[in-house]
DNA sequence: TAGCTTGAACTGACCAGTCAGTGCAAGGGA
DNA sequence: TCCCTTGCACTGACTGGTCAGTTCAAGCTA
């Protein structure tokens, strides 16, 4: 009963409640991640997600006051998949006595394992969250800090435990690995998917490791 | 008389000829990438474009086809611009004696310094590059394979020339050097602007070089 | 004069959001 | 047991507005 889905991936794995109206959103974030993923935002129809999801367009509009607060509550949703995601495979390394390198690493696996899970979440991610002069400008940098701050706070715990120099720029190397993976998984999904996932792994971690310039450990 | 211009940046700093049409379509483009970058390209409507850039909306359809086939042309006059800053970057270096690796930190600049003055077109491609079914998909897929190649090439030498490690899988780390700058620089313009283009580059390098985790050279 | 631009009017497709009405499960009164 | 009520969830035809693309007579400029 393995939780991954098909190709694009469902968005909620883990359900809260089984009230018939939940399903219904459930149905219509599903519909709604591929959709505006594939054709962007605003080309994406509200009676196409109706559609795709299986319900009248009517039921949109009774569980969503907009197609604009759809998509913001679809953007929060996703973003608490990533962020407890990474770290939770951040915490289970460093609670079973790793450290905080191996906690990165394995934190670069994660953001692999889930872009290969949602890469429409990610697709929609990744055409907005650098757009200026958007409606939901505001959800976009909180769901960005979500994120972000995972990842500094392993950074910042490395620091102050000796395991990487104190010279480094945290919130830059943070930006800077988060972009790595992001778009080497990207690259991998779109145009060299027969790539395995240790393969995209290997690269990143070289990298992550400075492994790249030729000096062995 | 610096080549760099307003916020946004233009797309033509150097222009190929000067016949009164030419000067009209560089209008235009410069209006479309940056009403596309902040509304996207579906809401963007040509009207807004044709007001933009100062001229009559008959004036849009006799020098394109339709919206699709401007954006497309916009689409391909951008790569051009940024695979030759790549390219000349890297060869400066190369020419003048300095290391594979010295190259690669060449056009880690050079991509920050394009970013940093095209921040628009920058943001597009982003937003565009992997999306799945879309019309210029095609024309995406050459744009990207323009721009990676000059990256794979550099990476290429320096593993013959054995200044990287042989074992470096050559495209995904390319891939990953790109998403590297690519995240890092929309994320200082847009949410750390204050940040100088040295420290943005200093972070990155050392990732490169692999610094990070603590190994001096 | 020929190539380019203007601007306004028009068409037809498309689309977000509305709303009066349907279906149905649960409760309660007789 | 049957009927009636309540209200949540859902439905889909409809409306008012928007926009890509067309057309064209007239003006400009090299």
């Amino acid at each position: 009963m393995s939780a991954r889905t098909a190709a694009t991936g469902t968005i909620t794995p883990m359900d809260s409640s089984h009230t018939r109206r939940d399903a219904t959103r459930r149905k219509l974030f599903e519909a709604a991640v591929t959709l505006i993923a594939e054709q962007g935002f605003s080309s994406t129809t509200v009676d196409e997600i109706a559609e795709r999801a299986g319900v009248a367009k009517g039921t949109v509009y009774y569980n969503f006051a907009s197609k604009n607060v759809l998509f913001e509550e679809l953007l929060r949703h996703g973003i608490e998949l990533l962020a407890s995601s990474l770290q939770t495979a951040a915490d289970e390394v460093t609670d079973g006595g790793g450290t905080r390198v191996d906690a990165l690493d394995a934190m670069i696996r994660a953001g692999l394992e889930f872009i290969a899970r949602y890469p429409a979440l990610t697709q929609l991610y990744v055409a907005e969250l650098w757009r200026t002069n958007r409606a939901w400008q505001s959800t976009l940098m909180v769901v960005r800090e979500r994120a972000i701050t995972v990842v500094e706070n392993v950074l910042r715990e490395a620091v102050a435990g000796g395991e990487l120099s104190e010279e480094i720029d945290i919130p830059l190397t943070a930006s800077a690995l988060f972009g790595m993976v992001l778009v080497a998984a990207l690259d991998w999904q779109s145009y060299q998917p027969d790539r395995s996932i240790d393969d995209v792994h290997a690269a990143l971690s070289r990298l992550l490791q400075g492994r790249v310039t030729g000096r062995p450990a």
